[in-house]
DNA sequence: GTCTATAACCGGATAGAC
DNA sequence: GTCTATCCGGTTATAGAC
């Protein structure tokens, strides 16, 4: 999203670029488990082995696939932003966009987490290959927070995104195990968290509760797993 | 644990608990990934597909294994409990003692997430088959909680047990993660993160705060996914 | 009908030639 | 960079033994 791509692509570029095209669209027709590597590479032209020249596993072109979901999300979420200017509203502008865009998904995204609770696997957050997605979507977080109303303390607010990108996570894993009709439950725990969470965030401004602020800030801080960046 | 067995074990039961055997060492000689279906029927002396007829796939296999792990859980934990009398020193007694038990599968221990997350997997606990597991989990919590010298409000203690069994697998999450030295990390979540749980509740009974409680109480009750028993 | 075995299938991954 | 041939392991089909 962010590159500037001055050089024509390479011969190898654009075979690399037909065989994410190629898994993209198969994973969207039949799902990551039914789409076989075999599939891809025929969809794509090219041999079996020469897929895996670009791509050392499958995983890899979950992530890939991953990459593009998260950009929709980000696409989604931006206009709404706009329109938002409580913390309430502008959280619940991203959490709502984001399970707008998972949507058609939902069969196979408990992969996502299969992955990203496998600390080998490219897809968890620790992992160089998934870290990107995971940083760009506490930025969005970062966003909501910045351009709202509400005031928080800086502490706070340096830690917030990232905390508030892992209670979506949780909002996610909701979602894979929701089988209410619609998904209806994870849109009403979406509504009703949220709002929990924004009084939470004002909550923690009270000089009351200072002393149990900071504990908790100096324990996400002092305990934050390093990322292999 | 809790079943009688009046009937002497059929040879059927006897091979299955001979494959049973056989899974377990091999697993924790050589993890998950590296035992092959093959190596367990070998060493079960029985055939592969004999081996597949008592276990419709090696996930099951697996389940067993988390069943032996946390039947150790419980016998760590129970002894530990009769020392504690504060709600803070029970939690921390089931949280050290489960560190403990699981220590030695660190490598392998991503897969219980990997299932855990995965809606089809006989280990989430949405699945029968891992139905059991977590619910002994939350008992073992029920326990912490009942024997603990902190009063806690009914509708507060009911909803409990559940969210701290979800806590404790947030810190086996981290725990997956964590690469440092002796895991101590983990050690250090736990130890400060249950001084905050324990002071969390204590706070949750202060009348201030009692509406923001009971909109967590009531979001916790009316969003709780159906399990499948 | 309960149990056991052999052979095969399928798909992810790798080796090595061109 | 690209291919073909092959491996390897989870899983299944199926036939026969007890």
């Amino acid at each position: 999203m962010a590159e500037s791509d001055p050089q024509p692509p390479s011969k190898g570029e654009r075979t690399k670029e037909r065989i994410v095209a190629a898994a993209l669209e198969l994973f969207r027709a039949h799902g990551y488990e039914a789409t076989t590597m075999r599939m891809v590479a025929e969809a794509a032209g090219v041999s079996l082995g020469n897929a895996y020249y670009y791509f050392e596993n499958k995983d890899l072109l979950l992530a890939a696939f991953y990459r593009e979901v998260h950009e929709a999300h980000v696409a989604e979420a931006r206009p709404l932003l706009g329109k938002q200017r409580t913390l309430h509203g502008r959280l619940l502008a991203v959490l709502q966009s984001k399970l707008v865009v998972i949507e058609p998904y939902h069969r196979f995204s408990a992969l996502m987490f299969r992955s990203a609770a496998d600390p080998e696997s490219p897809l968890n957050p620790f992992h160089p290959a998934g870290a990107d997605i995971a940083r760009e979507g506490e930025a969005l977080f970062a966003d909501a927070l910045a351009g709202s109303s509400t005031k928080v303390p800086k502490d706070l607010a340096a830690e917030l995104p990232s905390l508030l990108w892992t209670y979506s996570m949780g909002i996610v894993l909701y979602w894979i195990h929701d089988r209410s009709p619609g998904h209806q439950k994870t849109h009403a725990l979406v509504e009703r968290s949220v709002e929990l969470v924004a009084s939470s965030i004002k909550l923690a401004s009270n000089p009351l509760l200072r002393p149990f602020r900071r504990k908790v800030i100096e324990l996400v801080r002092d305990l934050r797993l390093p990322s292999p960046g």
